[in-house]
DNA sequence: GCCGTTTTCGGCCCGACTGTTTTCAGTCG
């Protein structure tokens, strides 16, 4: 797949020729072709060699022909020409805040600026201030901005920024004077990672507000406080921002901060097509406001019905609203069990009984205890007559406990040969199998999966993918062929909900449910405390577009084993 | 560079804030 390196190389373009100056419109159509290459779902090989570029969204002759020359000869001379010159690390100065691509030209051309050490001399050693239309401030607001960018280089994960934000929301809302108050921007889509946290209220008096939300206790560092505006930077180094706005443009602020910012750009363009426009403010017809209040108001006007944040990236709602044929995303309430768990008999932290009684509490019908497999000792895996016991306790436990279900199951090791870490036999007493690749990631790890699918006992593919979002790219695999090979043999690829795993991410949940794939939500939790993260796997699933009927969780305990019983076969 | 039920040329999202200015460019979300 080259698509990541597509999508890389015309990102470098667009910072190359914005800070050459070029026309900005030509800038931003090289943003959006790398933003749109980087989301697709297929390899982009393939949709070239089927003749299809210029169908995607953002592709025309110009890039096209780019992609074209870079498919069959590994190069593109458009961009080594204008890359030429351009020291390497240049274009990542301007992530930092204050610093645009005008300030770097200015400071590459006159300071001879050219990597991070050298802005970082040049705030210090005065040779910023005398340079026209820069002063002071602006060189202290760059020297905030590389502090903050040295903190922070990157994004923090949705299961570590989702807790922390539900935090601060309760807090304030004990506050008499918060009327509404919601999550925006890329929380509230749920985005697998959050770059800072953006809350929005209204209510009374707003500067009372922002002192409340500057003075808890998560707060490190204030660094702004207004009327309306509050700016912080919480443990952890994440910044924090809270907006107080009028009641009357709650809806519209909500939708303009939540974003995403290509999907407000495509809403907007299609609004001012019919002479209407979209700000935080509302939606206006001239002068005459039409709707501001509720988020709904703004997509009704354009004749649209109301678009799930999770959906909200450019990729295809808004045409799909306009069409009707938005998918009936599934919902938290639908999902009634958790299908991976470990208990304390491999490496998880808590017993059996304890994991049912959290899970009842979390209002699941069933979870099922998938332990590791005996050849996976660094997981403390178990052995054939472990589990044999372990089943065995858990038929123990579910006559003695009301209201939840426990299933027997495994997360058993697909090994190097493609075999599976315990007998058929063995498998076949299990209510549910779910098999994984755990080493030789770089070992023919398709053709191991295929295999492992094609046994009669295997339910589910446990992370099929095997990155890790802070560090792991995942095994070499091929993804359309594991996808295809799920829907024939009507094997379940997971969501594994752990916070640094989310995989299948959204985009490949979208293909396995255009593939015709089941999925199925796991948290992989090692640890009571873990379970809640069921709600990572449903936002992945929703961000995927997933509907009900694509999730065996979604199915009722009595539905569940059912579809377990069923020979594979006999699933579709 | 992309794109088209007002266009194959001439547009391309919107508003606020900041810091530097003397009417506005740059940056951000």
């Amino acid at each position: 797949m080259k698509n990541r390196e597509l999508a890389e190389i015309f990102g470098k373009m667009a910072g190359i020729l914005e800070f050459k100056g070029e026309n900005p419109f030509k800038v931003n159509a090289y943003r959006k072709a790398s933003r749109v290459i980087g989301e697709l779902g297929d390899d982009i090989e393939a949709i070239y060699n089927q003749n299809g570029l210029m169908n995607i969204p953002g592709i025309g002759s110009g890039i096209a022909k780019k992609i074209e020359e870079y498919l069959t000869t590994g190069r593109m001379s458009k961009y080594e020409q204008a890359a030429q010159g351009v020291p390497e690390g240049l274009m990542e100065l301007m992530a930092i805040q204050s610093m645009g691509s005008k300030t770097l030209t200015l400071l590459y051309d006159r300071l001879g600026v050219e990597s991070f050490d050298d802005l970082k001399r040049v705030t210090e050693d005065g040779s910023m201030e005398i340079l026209p239309g820069l002063g002071a401030k602006k060189v202290e607001n760059i020297k905030r901005g590389i502090k903050l960018y040295a903190a922070s280089r990157g994004r923090i994960p949705l299961g570590i920024a989702l807790p922390i934000v539900e935090g601060i929301i309760a807090q304030l809302k004990q506050t008499k004077q918060i009327f509404q108050i919601s999550a925006a921007g890329s929380l509230r889509r749920m985005r697998e990672n959050i770059g800072d946290i953006d809350i929005l209220t209204t209510g009374g008096e707003g500067g009372e507000i922002i002192q409340k939300f500057t003075q808890l206790p998560q707060v490190t560092q204030v660094l702004a406080a207004g009327d309306t505006k509050g700016s912080v930077i919480l443990e952890g180094k994440t910044q924090a921002d809270l907006r107080v706005v009028s009641p009357d443009c709650f809806g519209s602020a909500l939708q303009y901060f939540t974003g995403s910012k290509a999907h407000n750009i495509h809403l907007r363009e299609i609004a001012k097509n019919r002479g209407l426009k979209i700000s935080e403010y509302g939606v206006f017809r001239d002068e005459k406001r039409l709707g501001g209040e509720r988020e709904e108001d703004i997509y009704s006007v354009l004749g649209l019905s109301w678009i799930s944040p999770e959906m909200r990236e450019d990729r295809g709602e808004i045409e799909a609203a306009i069409a009707s044929t938005l998918p009936e995303l599934v919902k938290p309430e639908e999902i009634r069990g958790d299908l991976h768990v470990h208990s304390q008999h491999s490496d998880g932290a808590a017993t059996i009984e304890q994991i049912a009684l959290k899970a009842r509490e979390l209002g699941h019908e069933y979870i099922a205890i998938c332990d590791h497999s005996q050849s996976a000792r660094y997981a403390g895996g178990i052995s054939e007559d472990e589990l044999l016991e372990e089943i065995r306790e858990i038929e123990g436990l579910n006559q003695r406990l009301d209201g939840i279900r426990i299933l027997s199951g495994t997360e058993v090791d697909i090994r190097a040969d493609g075999s599976l870490d315990y007998p058929d036999e063995l498998l076949n007493k299990l209510d549910i199998v779910v098999a994984a690749v755990h080493s030789g990631f770089k070992k023919n790890v398709t053709v191991r999966m295929i295999k492992a699918m094609e046994n009669p006992n295997v339910d589910v593919i446990a992370h099929p993918t095997g990155r890790l979002i802070s560090s792991r790219e995942g095994y070499e695999l091929d993804v359309d062929r594991i996808m295809a090979r799920a829907a024939e043999t009507h094997t379940a690829l997971e969501i594994n909900s752990y916070y640094d795993r989310l995989d299948l991410s959204d985009i490949n949940c979208m293909k396995a449910k255009e593939m015709g794939a089941k999925l199925s939500i796991g948290t992989d939790a090692h640890h009571v405390d873990q379970l809640w993260a069921i709600r990572l796997g449903v936002a992945v699933a929703r961000r995927g577009w997933l509907e009900k009927q694509n999730l065996l969780n979604a199915l009722s305990l009595q539905q569940l084993l059912e579809f377990l019983q069923r020979p594979k076969p006999k699933r579709g």
